[in-house]
RNA sequence: GGGCGCUUAGCUCAGUUGGUAGAGCAUCUGCCUUACAAGCAGGAGGUCAUAGGUUCGAGCCCUAUAGCGCCCACCA
């Protein structure tokens, strides 16, 4: 008998142990048909809020709906403990810098703290039912994951779509690391337009250059104009003299200037921005790399050496007013690229980095973005936007302490990178050493270690590789080449599925998926994200658990539209909260009638149950639909309004049948029987994929013709039931003007 | 500046081959009717952002405009 009220808490803790100990999300080899799911493993950077709760649940709905259609899932979760996002944290908790702690002590303390929190993360996605099978979940910090990364990037080396060169690369001053195009976030910040007058060697001509970046004067190397610039393409030739810096540089032109844009005269520094580095490469201009890696000055640059870039900044701005070089000086606001991870601004640093080659291949890229299903079909643009933007190769390389070691060593004298064998994966080259005895470039037998670690994406973009446990004589290539889907929100299609896609067409020369689901963002209000620094984040996961159960949270989730952004709200909590009692509701009522109910063929069905079949068959055919389109939302909403019709018309229509046999008759009765019955268990099914707790409770209650009914199988009725539909739909419609007349 | 999305009831949002505008919340009225007051029945509430166009017919298709949001480019 179902309990009078339900009790959520307690149900939903015997059924989390009750699929654990009888392994009802187990993934094993089997006939079925595989359906794998490439899910993002969450940053362990802290605590997890409700906007993972958001995107995890819908594609968890997903691989509930595939299992009951049939598919064997194999839907492993993971953990990215990998890199700067996990050193922070450490760095933050202990209240000290990566380097003061030490980098064997500092990794040690980053596993012991993505431990803890992994443990965290874990009791909450079991908590919302997530049917994973967390035996086979991975870290991206693990000895069989660096054994992958590793053995990914040897191949891509071997394979030729990696190397290793002295470059430009994006440098952040406060990670004190190089990092991705894709890292970047574009700010707003207030600076000042410095106009600073110049002067041709040759003729002592003035004019004048405006810059937001005065600190760059020592970096000059040329400067440019466009030459269909009449006001000042007469200056291209000459020699110009840099004020204060007293240096001399030649102009040039180039129509890359914007002739309307500051003054239309450019200084380029080596290095500024990207026009810099693309104007140093064009006309082989000499390098003058005036930035230390922590934010400074160089000591070798005469007066300013050693200050701080923004001190700097202003010391120049002042002696140049003082020699009379300024002409004006405007406020501006402008955008600046700043480190998504740390917020401050980035410059550019010249030293040896590993990178991928994307620029040779991104018509490949796109080809594979093609081979792929979006959904929401538009999202495919921003993938493809991306792709046909990116201006640099993927610099894997980063002067950090926790993450994937590069298995190299380079020779001591001629610096010939040495490269571990596959067979000895993992390896740490601070620890090991390599097999080789000698340099077979040089001959010379020392060698050093690579202290650099990879890129968080280099690893994480690794996931299907991990899944199919690439490398090992038990795997799974041959069922996860490809994977059938991955899920993401939008923010990272340009990483974390932009990277997994190289990496696939570079090991494979094949799409890693068939399909990509992206998932919208939770907002806190209305054109506010959630995000941890701005504390805006104000229910806590747990927290809603305990206040309005599992299944309801998961309703909230499972009404968002796909690649839809949602505002968090209470008011839809409270209606999912509604909806589940009334599933409880119903069902006792159903249990009741169902008493000396035995299930039989039966086809002699009274009009208005054909009508509530025919209905239910129809939804059922939109809300499969839906489902294969990967909307969630969707066939959430339809499978929600036909309910409550059941409840409301259907269900008080038929029980004065079930209540009263002696008046309705015996027959009529069991055909009222038989169409709750195989109605409810329908029903259960279908919400089983929303609400797995409540609908468990209730089938093991009223049906338990399975060990679950997480793996029974849907199947759609078939009956032909159109006229019966009408009859009953005008039905409807003649009770509701009654019960209107009634009412006035 | 480029790409994409959104704009429907006071609020949150559905509305998928073009055919009489929907739900929940809030509000008002009447009901403790033997599954459910966390409920039931009913009322009120909308120039579907704006302007054109296609069509017998447009919330839906096309064009333009505005506002909002996301991604990218823009450091002279």
């Amino acid at each position: 008998m179902l309990d009078k009220k339900y009790n959520a808490e307690e149900k939903e803790k015997k059924w989390l142990d009750y699929w654990k100990d009888n392994k009802i999300y187990e993934f094993k080899r089997n006939d079925k048909e595989v359906y794998s799911i490439d899910t993002p493993p969450p940053t362990v950077n802290g605590k997890i809020h409700i906007g993972h709760i958001f995107s995890y649940t819908q594609t968890e709905m997903l691989a509930r709906y595939k299992r009951l259609r049939g598919y064997n899932i194999f839907y492993p979760f993971g953990f990215d403990d990998n890199g700067l996002p996990s050193e922070r944290l450490v760095e933050k908790e202990q209240g000290k810098r990566a380097h003061e702690i030490g980098r064997e002590e500092f990794s040690k303390l980053c596993y012991e703290t993505t431990d803890k929190y992994e443990a965290n993360f874990q009791e909450l996605f079991s908590k919302m039912g997530v049917s994973t099978d967390w035996d086979i979940h991975y870290k991206t910090v693990s000895p069989s994951t660096i054994k992958i990364s590793q053995a990914s990037f040897l191949d891509l080396k071997e394979k030729g779509h990696c190397y290793h060169k002295e470059s430009p690369a994006l440098w952040c001053n406060e990670c004190l690391t190089s990092i991705a195009q894709a890292e970047l976030e574009t700010k707003t910040i207030k600076t000042t337009f410095n106009y600073v007058n110049f002067k041709t060697v040759e003729d002592n001509e003035e004019f004048t250059i405006a810059t937001t970046r005065p600190e760059l004067l020592p970096a000059i190397v040329c400067v440019f104009v466009n030459p269909e610039d009449e006001k000042h393409n007469h200056l291209i030739g000459k020699t110009a003299h840099i004020p204060v810096i007293d240096v001399e540089v030649p102009i040039m032109g180039d129509e890359k200037v914007a002739i309307d844009k500051g003054t239309g005269i450019v200084m380029c520094c080596t290095f500024g921005d990207q026009t810099d580095i693309e104007w140093w490469k064009k006309y082989k201009l000499p390098l003058k790399y005036i930035f230390t890696d922590n934010g400074r000055i160089a000591p070798s640059v005469p007066n300013y050496g050693g200050l701080k870039i923004k001190e700097a900044r202003k010391q120049i701005i002042e002696d140049l007013q003082a020699g009379g070089h300024i002409v004006k000086i405007e406020e501006l606001e402008h955008e600046v690229q700043t480190h998504e991870r740390c917020g401050k601004e980035v410059e550019y640093s010249v030293m040896k980095q590993w990178f991928i080659d994307i620029m040779n291949h991104k018509e490949d890229f796109i080809r594979m973005g093609n081979e792929i299903k979006w959904h929401p079909a538009y999202m495919h643009s921003r993938y493809d936007e991306w792709v046909n933007n990116v201006a640099w190769d993927w610099c894997i390389s980063r002067q950090r302490y926790f993450g994937v070691p590069f298995p190299v060593w380079y020779c001591k004298e001629c610096g010939e990178p040495i490269f571990a064998n596959k067979e000895d994966l993992p390896v740490n080259p601070l620890v090991d050493l390599p097999k080789v005895t000698k340099c077979p470039k040089c001959g010379c037998k020392e060698f050093e270690a690579e202290t650099d670690v990879m890129d968080t994406w280099a690893t994480s973009s690794v996931t299907p590789l991990i899944n199919m446990r690439y490398g090992e004589k038990e795997n799974y290539e041959d069922i996860l080449k490809p994977m059938s889907l991955r899920t993401n929100a939008s923010e990272i299609i340009r990483t974390w599925d932009f990277y997994t896609i190289v990496k696939s067409f570079y090991h494979f020369g094949q799409r890693p998926w068939d399909n990509v689901m992206i998932s919208g963002f939770v907002m806190a209000n209305k054109g506010e994200k959630i995000s941890k620094s701005k504390g805006n984040s104000k229910h806590e996961p747990m927290d809603l658990i305990k206040q309005y159960s599992a299944d309801v949270i998961r309703y909230w989730a499972g009404t968002g539209r796909l690649g839809t952004d949602i505002v968090f709200s209470e008011e839809t909590l409270l209606r999912g909260k509604k909806l589940v009692n009334k599933i409880w509701n119903v069902s006792k009522f159903i249990e009741m009638h169902l008493t000396d109910y035995e299930d039989k063929e039966f086809n002699n069905f009274e009009y208005v149950d054909k009508w509530i079949l025919g209905r239910f068959q129809e939804m059922e055919k939109q809300f499969i639909e839906y489902l294969e389109e990967y909307e969630v939302g969707l066939a959430l909403n339809i499978l929600e309004k036909f309910f409550w019709e059941f409840c409301d018309n259907y269900i008080e229509i038929v029980k004065h049948r079930l209540y009263r046999p002696e008046e309705f008759g015996n027959i009529q009765r069991y055909s009222g029987q038989k169409t709750v019955y195989t109605l409810l268990y329908k029903l259960l099914q279908d919400f089983s994929i929303f609400f797995p707790f409540i609908t468990e409770e209730i089938f093991q209650e009223l049906y338990h013709n399975n060990a679950s009914i997480h793996t029974t199988e849907i199947k759609p009725l078939d009956y032909n039931f159109n006229k019966e539909i009408e009859l009953g739909n005008q039905m409807i419609e003649i009770i509701s003007q009654a019960r209107r007349s009634k009412n006035k």
